[in-house]
DNA sequence: TAAATAAGCAATTAATTACTCACTTTATTT
DNA sequence: AAATAAAGTGAGTAATTAATTGCTTATTTA
């Protein structure tokens, strides 16, 4: 035998992950992957089924270590307005170290190319959506935020502007310093969000 | 001979962004092209010469037509303000009448795939981009926004916003009105920028 | 240590798909 | 009406690439 399962599926899916970051998805084939672990490209058949499930391990690794990121550490007893700021800190400080996630988040993986994958996604963002609307609800309950919010629409426009910070800063190269951007729009939006 | 030139440049086009609307970028293939238009497949390259090509002529007609959409009948002695909210509200109408949009915009295309396409868009975005920071600047001067406010930044708040709700609208199959939000989100910023 | 099993590979396959070629049809120009 | 050229096509080609197959090698485990 080679390597044990566990082991070479985890170098799958970070192989993966990095060429996705260098290169884009598409260009991620079974080959390029095999040469990036070092192994022939029909073994990689042997740890994954097929291609999409490949990429289906890299959305769980993503959504389990996204969610760890945001928890790992948080002080419960904090007010929700610094909860809600410190979960956008750590979720724009964890995405980028992961360059591969927004090319896996703006892909054509996303628009019905493989439904299973596109379910999969949308189920990280709304998990990510759920708990930013529990911290608004939060906020607005302990009167730190506007109580004329609606929490569900406000959350949407959050994880709007976040989607599309990550997107630029994926546009443009990874060019600047995407966790130095949490306070700056944290910033912007207090007006909007505090009481 | 066929039709003219121009027209079936048109039609193939129009074909491209009915498809990519309905299946993604990564289906339409010169022979879905080709049936759409009700032509043989070798006829698309007597009028492009590859299929980058013809997406290239699809971010042309977005481009020329988005600007079109956002400043034709728009009344330049409103104040900076205004012709803000109105330019939110003709983009997002633009948008929501041609679904291709968000798949040519979060597609692999932006990611390495192809670095003249990616050029294009940036061109596009830019531009908007340009004209947000305008409108800011002088309602910013006018008195009608704060005036701490960083016009260029608070223009990449705006965009960014702007593109993760049309990320959303095409995640969610389109499945709320668009041109609906702009209210909305314009009701929820005001308070980070009026003075 | 023998049997079973997992991991590995070289060689191939099968499907897809952008693009070409040689030729025909149709419209326009002179 | 003949000449010209653009538009169109059927039949390919060449390249790419996910997935399979049959066989080998290494590792457990009985």
């Amino acid at each position: 035998m080679g390597k044990p399962q566990e082991q070479r599926r985890k170098e799958i899916v970070q192989a993966t992950m990095d060429l996705t970051a260098e290169q884009g998805i598409k260009k991620v084939t079974t080959q390029a992957i095999a040469d990036r672990v070092g192994i022939a490209q029909p073994t990689v058949f042997r740890h994954f089924k097929t291609r999409e499930a490949i990429f289906a391990a890299v959305i769980g690794w993503i959504s389990e270590n996204l969610f760890k990121a945001i928890s790992k550490g948080a002080n419960p007893d904090a007010p929700a307005d610094e909860k809600l700021q410190d979960l956008l800190k750590r979720q724009l400080s964890f995405i980028s170290k992961h360059r591969a996630i927004p090319k896996v988040l703006f892909s054509d993986l996303l628009h019905l190319e493989s439904p299973k994958l596109k379910a999969a996604l949308k189920q990280v963002m709304s998990s990510y959506s759920t708990r930013v609307t529990e911290l608004l609800k939060e906020g607005i309950e302990n009167d730190l935020f506007r109580n004329d919010l609606d929490a569900e629409e406000t959350a949407r426009y959050l994880t709007a502007m976040i989607q599309g910070l990550i997107l630029r800063w994926s546009i443009y190269e990874y060019s600047f310093a995407l966790d130095k951007e949490a306070d700056l729009i944290w910033k912007f939006l207090q007006p909007s969000l505090r009481k």
